[in-house]
RNA sequence: GGUGCCAUAGCUCAGUUGGUAGAGCAAAGGACUGAAAAUCCUUGUGUCCCUGGUUCGAUUCCCGGUGGUACCA
């Protein structure tokens, strides 16, 4: 499993892998698993996707909302298909909840009730979050002890949990690991953080030259997806509504791309299972292969 | 060349009636169990342009310099 933070090279990493080692990809990214976003979420190019066969790119609709429970259970599904013809699979993305969800797997909770955060959602626009935290200490005070209270994702989620399972949120979390019927090796890359944030920068300019534009444009009706709460599209569609300047809207995904990737090394580095490797294909086949003659 | 104005955090600027300073943005650190490219939390020491003077004490007042800017020539 190949992670990092965006625009560090593990697209290309895991194809060489995957050509070495005569296996498939697996894609652990919750973006790039939408058709119609190719240029923005940076999906593998024509000629990579030729070279392995790949899997959760570009596979579903935007309207087809896949979440981090579900995407684990299907790629648990898959994965067990795979292994009967091949020794390994290549697994690359930056999605860390959704890697989570892959390697620990989620305790047994209530999926996401759309009518329910609906609900809670128009709450938090006419009574305020306070409403909500009020509601959440009543129903699991343990929760709200050491829970960001702040932060309205988090409540509501937590909220919901308990309203749909009638039981405390706090009560059902265990943190236990499952156990997967394989081993995984994490690989992550590294490099200095000025490094990255060029390639970041640079990569965006390279987007708005091969028609990122247009391909915001195409979406722009889709805008209030979850799928397209994504960097890159957001900010041209403050630029279609002419709240900002095209130029001002190439700086904001900038300024957003690395953000992301600060928040993604954050998630990464408290994984103390990550092997750290600068960007190179033959440093990492090497240890992969001693790894896999032990 | 002359005159006025400006010079403070990476950037834009505020401020100190003389007691070494603080906002926004950028940036950094962190959190994260079915929205996760989402969502949220925390963090401000900087030769206050340089030399000299006045003063117990100057980033603040004064002389000179340097750079920028506007107007006049």
């Amino acid at each position: 499993m190949v992670v990092g933070p965006t625009g560090s090279g593990k697209t290309a990493l895991a194809v060489d892998l995957a050509e070495h080692f005569g296996c498939p990809i697996l894609s652990t990214d919750s973006r790039q698993v939408y058709r119609g976003m190719a240029i923005g979420t940076a999906q593998p190019s024509a000629e990579e996707l030729s070279r392995a066969r790949h899997y959760f790119i570009a596979d579903r609709d935007v309207n087809d909302q896949l979440t981090a429970g579900a995407f684990a259970d299907e790629a648990l599904a898959l994965l067990s298909q795979l292994f009967a013809s091949h020794d390994v699979v290549v697994a690359v993305g930056g999605s860390g909840l959704y890697i989570d969800a892959l390697c620990n797997g989620f305790d047994a909770l209530p999926e996401a009730d759309e009518d329910l955060r609906r609900r809670l959602q128009h709450r938090i626009d006419t009574e305020g979050l306070e409403s909500l935290v009020d509601e959440l200490r009543s129903l699991d005070p343990e929760f709200c002890l050491s829970a960001d209270l702040n932060n309205p994702a988090r409540v509501m989620r937590a909220l919901e949990v308990c309203l749909s399972s009638g039981r405390p949120y706090s009560a059902q979390r265990t943190a236990q690991p499952q156990q997967r019927p394989f081993e995984i090796v994490k690989i992550g890359i590294t490099m200095p953080r000025e490094e990255l944030y060029g390639r970041i920068n640079g990569r965006v300019d390279q987007m708005m030259a091969d028609g990122l534009e247009a391909e915001a444009r195409a979406l722009y009706p889709f805008r209030s997806l979850n799928s397209l709460q994504t960097v890159g599209y957001r900010e041209l569609f403050d630029y279609f509504d002419g709240d900002i300047s095209l130029p001002e809207a190439v700086e904001l995904i900038k300024r957003n791309s690395r953000r992301y990737a600060k928040r993604q090394m954050t998630w990464f580095r408290r994984d103390l299972t990550i092997n750290w490797f600068e960007k190179n294909s033959n440093l990492v086949i090497n240890f992969l292969t001693k790894k896999f003659a032990e």
